[in-house]
DNA sequence: CCTGTTACGATGCGATCGTATTGCTAAACG
DNA sequence: CGTTTAGCAATACGATCGCATCGTAACAGG
């Protein structure tokens, strides 16, 4: 039989040149060519791996996700707050590859809004962040809290609640963030100010 | 001289079909010929009128800023509570016309990042109402709170942050509600209950 | 009535798009 | 040492794009 290549490494590298290119163009700016261009590879060989825009367009999506996910396991020894805080500021961009990342992912949010599949994708994702979060509340509040340890799914929706707001807060500020009206370190107080206060 | 129309009835009649086709397909999906289609109009009017394909979607964006602020003003003899809550929650959709406003106003938001036109439009619209916030929490406080009435200008930061806390926040949520995450009413309550504790 | 200008509809053009197709090349296997 | 097949590069193709151009119809002013 033929040659044999790692797949998953030329995929990512064409999914990293399709960041990029959305980074730089917007969504509306993705073409093949321009991504092959970006990758420094031909249109043929991004074919030969996703065969159609629609796919690459989706993997990218699910490889954002899966990049987030890596990350947050990566505090996994860490205090609830601190990762609590982490899930939250994580998308807050402070360098200018962070900034490439949210408004990659801010990009397909948009796109969500009119593409059931990227929809479904950012859905779970939002879905499985927001179940977290409830999960680190509660840890951190029977960490201090001494009174109440009788709690096990009670106090379940007001805690769910909570991760919808931190959650709901970091994605408007990360949007001012991204579009200049804020500076990150702002944001950043502002979300760790309210993360204490929970 | 020839005949003589209504030149911003025109205008106004190829944005809205601009905004059905954004709120449709994504700002991806428009083209020339699919919002003269939209508008029931030929290509040659909407060049006649706008000139660019760049400066109808730019026309759009600022019809749409307009809209929201005279939705504001409608207002203007409501309590500074119920205007607060107004311009935070007038954007969450509760009704199909709703959604395509709102699906609209986050197309422009992702077009915001990489296009520097709209992001300046959105932009100072945001300025704007983040300082009409901080105004209206201002009179809020002075209206029920009878304790200190010697601020002016001081505690203008701490009100202005709490602005942006709330639009931000507002702005999550809307977006949840649009994906489908987040059911309007539960959206509403949330930004009720923050608005009340401020 | 004539004329000049506005308000378009219709059409053409070159560029770019996604995708299908073709064919070569390098390497694993018998 | 073929033979086979994955891994591409190259290109062709039809569709669609924004925009420029051209032609015409309607109508106000002289």
């Amino acid at each position: 039989m033929p040659r044999i290549v790692d797949h998953e490494e030329r995929r990512a590298e064409i999914v990293l040149a399709l960041w990029l290119v959305i980074a730089e163009h917007g969504i509306e700016g993705v073409s093949l060519r321009q991504v092959a261009a970006a990758a420094g590879v031909s249109m043929g060989r991004i074919q030969h791996y996703f065969g159609t825009k629609e796919a690459l367009v989706l993997a990218g999506c699910n490889a954002l996700v899966d990049n987030a996910y890596a990350g947050y396991q990566e505090t996994a020894d860490a205090t609830p707050r601190d990762r609590l805080l982490h899930v939250v500021s994580q998308q807050i961009p402070e360098n200018d590859a962070g900034r490439i990342g949210v408004s990659v992912w801010y990009a397909y949010v948009a796109k969500s809004i009119n593409h059931p599949a990227v929809r479904q994708v950012l859905a779970e994702a939002r879905r499985g962040a927001e179940d977290e979060c409830a999960r680190l509340i509660r840890a951190g509040r029977s960490d201090q809290g001494a009174g109440d340890e009788a709690d096990g799914g009670a106090c379940d929706p007001a805690a769910l609640e909570q991760a919808r707001r931190l959650l709901a807060l970091a994605d408007g500020l990360t949007l001012r963030v991204l579009v200049g009206d804020l500076e990150p370190a702002e944001a950043l107080a502002t979300l760790q100010a309210e993360v204490d206060h929970v």
